[in-house]
DNA sequence: CAAATTAAATAACATCTGTTGTGCTTTTTT
DNA sequence: AAAAAAGCACAACAGATGTTATTTAATTTG
């Protein structure tokens, strides 16, 4: 009863799932309603059906890679430190499918920039994401460097995911997945490092 | 001798000025060339004059953009480790203009994944950049930790400023200055604090 | 089975896009 | 001063874009 609970009558997703492989084949840019349509090999009537305009098109697929993400994050079960690298591993861009959802993540983030609409869902879903990475280092943190601040960790860890993801998704041959997780790995090491009590 | 020496008759410039005004304030995909020719007090002919198409323009506002945030690499005096919390204070987007400048570049950052000519052009700069900071990491090397890996670090060090200007150049609320420079100054000083010989 | 709702195709719209061509004016060159 | 070139405005183009009817077919409901 939280949410406006609208019906997802499958098409729906259908056809959200035919924006997506166009967003990833050829950019947000060229998604037009018509490009759309044809991958789903139907007419503009299917979309206008479904939809009551383009915004409203784009924020189901925004909250689709979003789910997508998060379920990646939930997939991994975090015992141990070591637990991370398989968490990253499953993130990062280090395969063609994740890739794309990269770009397309990245491409609606630009988007949100100008376009209000966006931007509430893009902050929304990040908000998710972040509280989900400080509820990973709070279970954690036994296993972790004494003096933590794991809210502020979290948010390091996520922006150092997002330069990384960055670079790999935009720029492969720069950044191939080796190097990703091997940025990632040292990272992680560094937080579960416990001897060293820091500088204070 | 070494580079092509196009003529940069001055006017070329005041179009690409005009045309950053344009995409930092209502964004690149509404970057069209009358929107460019209108922000500059002119016609459509200024811009076909001087550019044989929009895609040679696009490529020199990159240029532009990546010259910019070169200066402002080379404008920080690299002596100490502290000196890179200057540096990143430089190039983080902490006030409206290099937010503009990120966001700008963010925007090219994602057209290049679809547009062979800009990528090679936002390769080349980030070539570039990783050039210089792993100069600046070898010139300070005696003063961080012993066993350090410059060329790695740096790529790192150039992903967590990514991350972090991603985050505060699209979401400031979320990630203001203060937290941008909390970040790269904790990472920072973890690369200059030397006591730790690490695992191995 | 009839009626009503849903699904989808088709066509038309006004607007915006990059590009091209033409002509006028100013500056530079000879 | 004559000739040439550069700078730029203006108009027109073909094509793409999101949106909005209008129609026809399929499905559900009574």
């Amino acid at each position: 009863m939280g949410r406006p609970a609208e019906k997802q009558s499958e098409r729906r997703q259908d056809v959200a799932q035919a924006a997506l492989r166009v967003i990833a084949r050829e950019g947000l840019e060229r998604a037009s309603m018509r490009a759309i349509a044809a991958e789903l090999g139907a007419t503009l009537g299917v979309l206008t059906h479904y939809f009551p305009n383009k915004d409203a098109l784009l924020r189901l697929i925004l909250e689709t890679v979003g789910a997508e993400i998060r379920e990646a994050f939930d997939s991994v079960p975090l015992r141990r430190p070591a637990d991370l690298h398989a968490l990253i591993g499953e993130i990062l861009p280090v395969d063609g499918p994740r890739r794309n959802l990269w770009k397309i993540w990245l491409s609606f983030a630009v988007a949100a920039a100008d376009s209000p609409a966006l931007a509430r869902e893009h902050a929304r879903e990040y908000g998710e994401l972040t509280v989900r990475m400080a509820a990973a280092l709070t279970r954690l943190a036994p296993q972790l460097r004494a003096n933590l601040q794991v809210q502020a960790e979290a948010e390091t860890l996520i922006c150092l995911m997002d330069g990384v993801g960055l670079h790999g998704a935009l720029m492969p041959e720069r950044m191939p997945p080796s190097r990703q997780r091997a940025i990632l790995k040292a990272h992680i090491d560094a937080l579960a490092r416990k001897e060293t009590a820091s500088h204070a």
